[in-house]
DNA sequence: CTCCCTCTGTGACTCTTGTCACTGTGCTTG
DNA sequence: CAAGCACAGTGACAAGAGTCACAGAGGGAG
């Protein structure tokens, strides 16, 4: 546990009421995560809001079979929306959250949290956006699902990371394969004539990404 | 436009408070759609919330090139959560939302929708469980799109059919070929090895199903 | 009853994706 | 330096799904 600088909080989470950050700070704990820890786990019993202060955090949907994709990132600023419906999820299919960098994630108790949705309208307001931005973007998702090829999905894919992490996606074919729900091999062709159209370069452990607009 | 009996609304939404059940009365407007009709349209500007009184709609998810898909059903007491987010939407996949029956839905402009989730407990508690409850879904169809076969999807696709209308599936194979994205042909393919477990049995525009769940 | 149109069934073919087997290659570690 | 190992490339094959072509079958309209 650290020192929670109120002003931390306050400029990641611009639009939250001073009275809500003094609340937060003090029922709220600091969690800090290394680079490829969960930070929550499938059929885990989720009792906390998640909401990130640094670092990148990846939203991952897995199935029964160890099967998994990638749904979305969290940036700083960011609240994990599913953390927040904390409905007894007593499906199979679930979700993972894994940190691409060292993060750290304020943990607020669901108890809080739904208090505070009638108690402060900056957090219900804060609450409903982030409801609206991961739907957004869940359909996103399930579009390149639905209506593209593996092709088109792995540009889509190495787009939405570049604009997160850069051009330099340090990944193995293997990891985005995993990501894509697909397979190594396939991942590797189809990077291979990427490359070809000059879109990018691919090195050992990481790809260089040039212009993929050109695709 | 119809006389709006309080009592109507107050039986399909419980939650909302008396006064705002009387300003719902004064601000929204009723509308009857027909059985097909298309109660949102893509590309469309969103100007109202839809609350839906009586009957069923379909909401699907529709790319630029015509391409469709099923994403949930909305029964009475529902609410169509994307109506809710008017952020200015340009992409180009969109929403479409069809009446399955004749239908009666209740528009409530944006502007009140917005302003409610400030002056009404009941109205933002209605908003954030119709989000959490098509988020649910949501995930549930990518699920079933990213981890299954076009098998399960069928089955998947005929259980939801059967739990919100029944077992006489009134649908031509290239209408479900449509709303799960697929072609006829495959589909018919697919029903028929379904009809030989014993399943369902195929008829002329419609389909019977017994058991789904032993296939 | 007959014509016609829509719906359904089926075989043949293609394309994409996944799987298997094997090779090569560069980094790391003893 | 040599061995070992994870990563990457590639060909061959299989399975799933989409497409094309066409043949029946059923129902409605005249």
């Amino acid at each position: 546990m650290q020192t929670l600088p109120k002003e931390l909080i306050q400029k990641k989470f611009p639009n939250l009421e001073d009275q809500l950050l003094d609340e937060l700070l003090a029922q709220s704990t600091l969690r800090e995560v290394e680079e490829g820890e969960e930070v929550m786990r499938s059929g885990q019993y989720i009792t906390s809001t998640i909401l990130l202060l640094r670092g990148l955090l990846k939203v991952y949907r897995e199935d029964d079979e160890g099967n998994e994709f990638l749904m979305y990132y969290l940036e700083p600023g960011n609240a994990c929306a599913l953390s927040m419906m904390c409905t007894a999820r007593t499906e199979k299919s679930q979700i993972m959250v894994k940190a691409v960098s060292d993060a750290e994630v304020l943990l607020v108790p669901s108890h809080f949290s739904e208090l505070w949705l009638g108690k402060y309208k900056s957090w219900h307001n804060f609450v409903i956006a982030s409801y609206r931005q991961r739907f957004e973007e869940l359909l996103q998702t399930l579009d390149s699902i639905a209506f593209k090829g593996l092709d088109e999905r792995l540009v889509f894919y190495l787009k939405r990371h570049v604009k997160v992490s850069g051009k330099q996606v340090k990944l193995s074919h293997q990891q985005i394969a995993d990501e894509l729900n697909s397979s190594r091999e396939v991942i590797s062709r189809l990077l291979k004539k990427l490359e070809q159209t000059g879109a990018i370069t691919l090195h050992r452990n990481y790809i260089e990404v040039h212009d993929l607009s050109i695709v």
